[in-house]
RNA sequence: GCACCUGUAGCUUAAUUGGAUAGAGCACCUGACUACGGAUCAGGAGGUUAGGGGUUCGACUCCCUUCAGGUGCACCA
């Protein structure tokens, strides 16, 4: 039983005893007593005065008098209007660092629920930009979160490896290319896909304008274009199965996905699952008769099936093509039986940007009318585009922030940041590479993750991603200053931390902060935002920064304080890495 | 045109889901024991929470409406 469950019980207790009136738990609501006012923990008493029939203050103060006696950790309470802030005692919050210092603190026992996180889901025609870079680590630490507060995660990616799209790249390597290879031109396999992607793009443009200058109207260009008929071909050809153009599907593709390891690798992000488009794009069509037998969809005079949604409030939707041929919704339709059928899971999360909300909201009303029983713990993890000053990234018009020289620009910053403070002249030169990397990297993991996902981001490359204040590197330096601490003090575990004398505020303040943390990661998961994760680590940092500034640790005058001061930061470093490791974040010893 | 999302200090953002005087960081100004690590800490200035109405003890939060920005409304994926 915590403590603010014992406030609850008790509270609905004495409302019963003292006005007669029932409570519901989640008619209690308790929050943290603002800095401003005495004690730690605050019951809001507005709800109960028309049980009462009496001011705010005299019901905080019978309700206060009744919690002092029956609790023993509450030793103290004070009412501001129809705030009731409660104090417990010294001896409770140092027990409670005995728990906090241990290493499963946060990190829930199995709940037996399975849970799949569906992220990445690049296409193979051009390498990944800064949008991919937030989708990628967003689904990354929502399973991190999950995985931290008891699911069984499984992270799957859906690679779109087919298409009209990766037969561009391919047409325009084949007439343009020249068999250029990576290793002929020291490409990255994705980024030389890329540039053929771009160039087809060109090229196909010029075409156009030729047409134009012909007198074709630029819609009739557009379809007239030699070499959009070609690509349109091609694919014929991919679907046909036709052996050359498969083996250069196939070549291509290969070239980006070792492109595309060499990234992932770089972020830290990694998958239990491969789906391909290229083995899941026909499934689906079994699902659709299963819905036109179930009488959930119906068949148009031409022979093309339909959902109709208005009762809904949305529109009719096509699910199959009168020719049989599958669109996008057939697709998903049979990929989300196929990942049910794989992992048999209780919940699916799909990471996908915003632009996709009305198809995903489609698919899942779909899939409850077909009364699938796992529908309901479907969800789409929306997260809003990543924009440049210049407007929007577009990968065919080369306007994008590209996710490998990001990377490489934000390691190059940490060193430049670091040399200039001068502290890492006895790194060796593997460390200090290592150090960059983890610095880097945690500005940008950071800078990103602490925004609620739902929210688009505004990305400026010429202003360079801050190292200090609401930062990882922040957060990365109070960690390795709390180590420095510690390996000064020779620190050892303790069995059970103790203090003789009264805690002071801030070390009071501190635990406050650090007990919060299981709750942290529970709404983290229940929401899936890891900005809530980011947050609670800022705070934090703030707050041992303070304490660390305020009162000496391995100055102390009494040794049983040194001791437990001691116990206090190797706690606070401890959820400090916890914390920054669900948002994919390392945080080095020494910086 | 219809639908969905967003709008908080110059910039980036938070607010325990309806609770106290809207809280931070950056940038700006002032200051910190000749340091247990200054990538830190303390202080100052900066707000009609886009505008207007409503609901109630109480609204950034819920409802209505106007405005601004974004996205979607393909037999593309």
């Amino acid at each position: 039983m915590t403590l603010e469950n014992n406030i609850i019980q008790y509270t609905i207790q004495a409302v019963k005893e003292l006005y007669g009136a029932c409570l519901d738990a989640h008619q209690v609501t308790l929050q943290e007593t603002r800095k401003e006012f005495q004690g730690q923990i605050t019951v809001v008493t507005f709800p109960f005065i028309k049980f009462s029939k009496k001011s705010p203050e005299q019901t905080g103060q019978e309700i206060g008098a009744y919690l002092k006696i029956k609790i023993d950790e509450i030793i103290d309470f004070n009412v501001i209007k129809g705030f009731l802030n409660l104090s417990a005692s010294d001896n409770f919050w140092v027990s409670r660092l005995n728990d906090i210092g241990d290493e499963g603190f946060g990190i829930f026992s199995a709940n037996g629920k399975k849970i799949l996180v569906e992220y990445s889901s690049p296409n193979t025609n051009k390498p990944l930009h800064l949008g991919h870079v937030r989708n990628n680590l967003l689904g990354f630490s929502v399973a991190e979160i999950l995985k931290s507060s008891g699911y069984e995660v499984i992270k799957a990616n859906l690679v779109n490896d087919r298409g009209i799209h990766i037969c561009k790249s391919m047409l325009a390597w084949q007439l343009f290319g020249n068999g250029e290879t990576p290793e002929s031109t020291g490409l990255k396999g994705d980024h030389l896909v890329g540039k053929y992607y771009v160039i087809f793009d060109q090229q196909y443009k010029i075409q156009i304008q030729r047409l134009i200058a012909e007198g074709q109207t630029e819609e009739d260009a557009k379809k007239n274009a030699p070499l959009i008929n070609s690509a349109q071909q091609m694919l014929l050809n991919w679907e046909a199965g036709e052996e050359q153009t498969l083996a250069l599907w196939k070549k291509m593709n290969d070239w980006v996905y070792s492109g595309f390891n060499v990234t992932y690798n770089k972020l830290g992000v990694d998958f239990d699952k491969f789906y391909y488009e290229s083995n899941t794009y026909l499934l689906g069509k079994d699902t659709v008769e299963e819905g036109l037998k179930n009488k959930v969809f119906f068949k148009k005079p031409d022979g093309s099936v339909w959902i109709d949604l208005t009762a809904d409030g949305l529109d009719e939707k096509l699910v199959l093509r009168a020719d049989g041929t599958s669109v996008y919704m057939t697709q998903d339709l049979g990929t989300a039986e196929l990942k049910y059928h794989d992992f048999k899971m209780d919940e699916s999360v799909y990471v996908v940007g915003n632009e996709q909300d009305y198809h995903f909201k489609v698919l899942f009303l779909i899939l409850n009318k077909l009364g699938k029983s796992w529908a309901k713990g479907l969800h789409h993890l929306s997260y809003g585009m990543v924009d440049l000053p210049s407007g929007k990234m577009k990968s065919r018009e080369g306007t994008v922030v590209d996710a490998d020289e990001l990377i490489d620009e934000m390691m190059r910053t940490a060193r430049e940041r670091t040399e200039e403070l001068g502290k890492v002249e006895n790194f060796s030169a593997q460390e200090k590479e290592e150090l960059y990397r983890m610095i880097g990297l945690g500005a940008l993991k950071y800078f990103l993750l602490k925004v609620e996902p739902k929210k688009r981001l505004l990305f400026d490359p010429k202003e360079s991603i801050d190292f200090q204040g609401n930062t990882g590197p922040f957060i990365q330096y109070t960690h390795a200053r709390i180590k420095s601490v510690l390996t000064k003090g020779n620190y050892q575990k303790h069995q059970s931390a103790f203090y003789s004398s009264e805690l002071k505020a801030l070390e009071r303040d501190l635990i406050v902060i650090l007990n919060k943390y299981p709750d942290t990661v529970k709404s983290a998961s229940a929401e899936y935002s890891p900005a809530l994760i980011a947050n609670f680590t800022f705070e934090l940092a703030k707050a041992f920064n303070k304490f660390y500034h305020e009162e000496p640790i391995l100055k102390a005058d009494e040794e049983d304080v040194k001791q437990f001061r001691l116990e206090l930061s190797a706690a606070t470093a401890m959820v400090l890495k916890k914390g920054m490791k669900l948002l994919g974040i390392e945080v080095p010893d020494r910086m």
